[in-house]
DNA sequence: AGAGAGAATTCCGCTCAGCGGAAGGTCGGA
DNA sequence: TCCGACCTTCCGCTGAGCGGAATTCTCTCT
């Protein structure tokens, strides 16, 4: 049964219906905005707004707009996706790393690009754009790409509708890409071919949590006169089944949604 | 003015109550922890929880207990102080990390506490206490004084009424820090030695955003046997002038404020 | 296995916190 | 100067939220 997304009859569902109605596309709102886009009126939401701000949960900025604080931020950091994901996935990525001693990472979706959450790499791997803490576009990288094809129709328009180029090899056609992530959902991964920067490939499996939701992808980045790469495929599929599998088995669950009204 | 932790009278202040009683030490409660370290009747804090994992800002893990969701943490990822400044600045501080390999940070005003948005960190280093999301004392630490030495009178005042004492080094006594502060803004860069944690010594520099209003810090941090460490106070300021540029070119003006009410 | 403490959950009547319409204030553009 | 869009304050009504009490569940002793 699904509740009307309008609005909840209790304090704490119009909280969040206020907290909700911000994402990657609407980071920072006025009043206004904000009583449209939740549909609550502009008495209610003023009130709301006043007391999350006087908790750091929204801060408002030079101009009148309201945007995420840092207690929503400081809270976040004790997330199960934050901590333990990090926790979890790394001794796993150090055995992948092992073999091949290419770049390894994991990342989760971040608004409409890819947050890389960790990453092992020696001194010699290149990829100096996946950092941690990189924010990288969905449709030029390995991780990207199985995080778009199983992030629901909503994210893929979303996305679908301007795609950057970087190198030659960049996908800038939308029915390209769109029938990549068909295949990239029944084979179970992906591949990138020099598609964000030159030299670079990667492979990249999804990571399921509780329930089987997507909510992270591992993958490797190699130069790209490395033939070897496909044969990845399989050692991460076994590295991303032990990883989903303790994910599971500590309840790290819930998929996350985009609200892109 | 610091809030009474017992309650808030209103149904957002019972809610933040509640998340508010999670931080690092706590990240896993039972239903009765969080009752008791918010103070508030069981039966409130059981409905409140209720509706909070309904909206994914809570999350029962296996065990009984609860934990902050990955709601919240999405939400995080929207404010300022994640996108813009932890972006902005890791390159660079990648680059410092590799010239010294000491611990490398970066933290914001957050309240009467200075709250650290990011740190690299080899094997070796210390401080287990700066990671990111940890709330430090103003006095105490590198960045600490030089956001407290920027932060304007009405902070100062602040947190100069009452100095908690961490080592035998922290400066507890009022005047002796003033005269620090004004050399910190004379000079532009902030010193601590083991006035936090014994065998810790940090640099920091101020990060100016558009407008040259100071936003943030950029300290390392160092085992105090470290002589060479002075010799880190250009390197941080010319990496300081690079971010700076860089922030302002986004228009990153509004900091995080000090709502002391 | 049984007792017993602590935790989680359900129940329910009282009441005040939250609600939102109305009205007034402020800024900017025509 | 008027108009429109946004923000803020005021205030009386009412049902959402409150929390004490009782019940059930879940461990840990002995």
């Amino acid at each position: 049964m699904v509740e009307p997304l309008t609005a909840s009859h209790t304090v704490t569902g119009r909280v969040f219906a206020v907290l909700d109605s911000f994402d990657s596309l609407h980071r920072r709102q006025s009043l206004a905005a904000i009583s449209r886009r939740t549909g609550l009126p502009l008495t209610t939401v003023h009130r709301l707004v006043h007391e999350l701000e006087k908790h750091a949960a929204l801060v408002r900025g030079a101009d009148r707009d309201y945007e995420i604080g840092s207690k929503i931020w400081r809270l976040g950091t004790l997330s199960s996706v934050h901590v333990e994901l990090r926790e979890v996935a790394l001794p796993y990525m150090e055995d992948v790393y092992e073999l091949g001693n290419d770049a390894v990472q994991v990342a989760v979706l971040d608004g409409l690009r890819c947050l890389v959450v960790d990453r092992i790499a020696g001194s010699r791997t290149i990829s100096v754009l996946s950092k941690p803490g990189s924010r990288l576009p969905l449709h030029a990288t390995g991780v990207g790409k199985v995080l778009l094809a199983f992030g629901g129709a909503e994210l893929q328009d979303a996305v679908l509708g301007s795609l950057d180029r970087y190198t030659d090899q960049t996908i800038t056609d939308a029915a390209t890409l769109r029938s990549q992530l068909s295949t990239i959902t029944s084979q179970g991964f992906a591949i990138t071919g020099e598609e964000l920067a030159p030299g670079a490939i990667s492979v990249a499996v999804p990571l399921r949590g509780k329930g089987g939701a997507v909510i992270a992808a591992l993958g490797v980045v190699s130069s790209s006169d490395n033939t070897a790469i496909s044969r990845m495929v399989p050692v991460l599929q076994i590295t991303a089944a032990a990883i989903s599998k303790k994910l599971a088995q500590i309840g790290l669950g819930e998929a996350s949604r985009l609200r892109a009204e």
